[in-house]
DNA sequence: CACAATCGTGCACACGTTAACAATAGTCTT
DNA sequence: AAGACTATTGTTAACGTGTGCACGATTGTG
């Protein structure tokens, strides 16, 4: 069918394993011969075939990227920045393979012969069963976006609690004190880290506000829309509302405006995530930004680093994350 | 290392053909012989060696998704329904391997061994020479988005030029006649239809506008912008603008606002696409929605079929776009 | 009882590649 | 000039799985 390196060595007159050398540049054959070999793969259009390399070689040439889920709860923006920030590193060396870690029904099918190392972006809690199976067939493995404490495993997240910290703080030191909070999906380790930064922030400048003022969300428009409703219906509305993703923040924003008010005249508001649209809608959101993108490019550098070096890195690496000021936050005159 | 069938032959007291035949369950084994292996592989926790059997069923078991790049002009939103589409009927039989076209330096590496078939996301002309390439080399192959015209290739779209005509005839029955365009990205196919058919509507209804009516834009929300700029510093100004995508319709919707004017009641705009948060913003969006969700899984089933069945079905199907009315319209009492 | 037919299993090889070891020729050392 | 060493290439086996063919055992047939 398809030309093998037994073709081109009875076409140069050698063995095939002359061939295989000279194709992989090895410094036991001659510069001569090798050039000779080369050209007569590239007229016969050779290429190698991967099972069998695969097979002696004990590697795959593949990369896994999973999410918690593809069907639902993850963001669109969030899933395109992680797979370009990945894909911009693996190049040509890897293939890269995509897949929901709900799609499994076993894990059975996950094992070194068939990746050489697996990048999970994690979203909750529950993929901590995939990690420690991962873990125990001892893949090179690299948990992004979420706190991990398995041994022996490299995690890179951005300090999302630091993000929500900054974000809160910055209601309070433009005068806000009203100030509630849309929670993100149950489950979701950034709904709580989110959640606990809002919370810290509240504490530091020692503000309280009743339990009303904290809605369970699910990081859906339409779930910060009806959260909105339920402030707006309060007898004491808040004057600023802080929403843990951007999505149910425009949500909000919806609501508000169905209801007459105005951002950021009548209620400010401040998202998370810097979603591309964020700089677009009106007005202009002031979000928390996450290097999705660079935390995706450092996991899969540091994770081929891990592969090639045959080494054991393991550390959690924290990137900051950035307060993006924009026009959804009204500075009170008290 | 791992275990193989051998590992298993050896404790059952059989052949390692044994093993393979019963796992495989062929109908030359003996029901019980096979459940006794069955039983230990189980407990060895045995798993294929997927390499060897690519090897030799001359099968990869991966199926590509290209995209023409994964770098610029992808739509999240648009990336994202695609992968789901495509992921959630392939399950777990094969997996899929994410690519931008523009990441190949040589297309050497795609052949037969190491994709079973493959799907392009087809989104410019450029994509032309792949799409021949894997053709020729007789891999399975359907292109969706975009239409194509090389023998033996299957090919599923949404008829943009229909969606186009559709958004532009509503404007026109809405009482609009001073109608502008924000046109797509140059180079990309979409950017032509939807172009075509917002021309044909204008035609149909026997409307001209001049020249200055239409404005090149990039697809992202800073290209709409600018374009309404350059519209509303017009003498004469549009009463309604069709946008060929929705991002480019946000970035108007923001200049308009700028300039102290309202959507819809000052000018009309309408979309394309119906991206996540089309209906969540204010007011909500007028567009039109393609199933790229459903033109991907449409292209996985088929493509599915003609790997499994050996055929060569090759046709052309264009799925119906559909106006999603919402509020950013008004209508002109003429 | 002899022979054919059927059923279940094993032997040996193949897939395309790499690598340990062997072999050959040429060069250097003393 | 003989032995040792080096440079280059070949021989052979191995990776894990599937399959054509041969083989033995059991059953059926006359």
């Amino acid at each position: 069918m398809s030309v093998t390196i037994k073709d081109i060595a009875k076409l140069a007159g050698v063995s095939h394993t002359t061939v295989s050398r000279a194709l992989n540049n090895s410094p036991l054959i001659q510069e001569e011969t090798k050039e000779r070999i080369r050209l007569i793969a590239e007229q016969l259009d050779y290429t190698p075939n991967y099972s069998a390399k695969s097979l002696v070689l004990d590697r795959s040439y593949n990369l896994g990227l999973f999410f918690t889920t593809l069907s639902q709860g993850t963001s669109a923006g969030f899933f395109y920045e992680a797979i370009r920030g990945v894909n911009s590193v693996i190049q040509d060396r890897y293939q890269l393979i995509v897949k929901g870690i709900d799609d499994y029904s076993s894990f059975q099918s996950i094992t070194r012969k068939s990746f050489d190392g697996i990048i999970i972006v994690s979203q909750s809690d529950d993929d901590q069963s995939i990690i420690e199976h991962i873990a125990s067939k001892g893949i090179p493995l690299v948990v992004l976006n979420r706190p991990v404490s398995t041994a022996g495993v490299l995690n890179i997240l951005s300090d999302e609690e630091q993000g929500a910290f900054l974000a809160c703080s910055y209601l309070i030191e433009q005068g806000h004190t009203r100030i509630a909070l849309i929670e993100g999906r149950k489950g979701f380790k950034s709904a709580q880290n989110r959640k606990d930064g809002f919370e810290r922030a509240m504490k530091h400048y020692g503000i309280s506000t009743p339990p009303i003022y904290r809605v369970p969300g699910l990081y859906d428009l339409e779930s910060g829309h009806k959260a909105m409703q339920q402030f707006l219906a309060l007898e004491e509305r808040p004057t600023a509302v802080f929403s843990c993703n951007d999505e149910m923040a425009l949500g909000a924003m919806k609501a508000i405006s169905e209801a007459g008010m105005q951002v950021p005249a009548d209620i400010s508001v401040v998202g998370f995530d810097d979603t591309v649209f964020a700089a677009y809608v009106t007005p202009a959101l002031t979000t928390v930004r996450r290097p999705i993108e660079q935390i995706s490019k450092e996991g899969a550098v540091r994770l081929l680093g891990n592969i090639e070096n045959k080494q054991h890195e393991t550390e959690q690496v924290l990137l900051k994350t950035e307060l993006v000021v924009r026009e959804s936050v009204k500075k009170l005159s008290t």
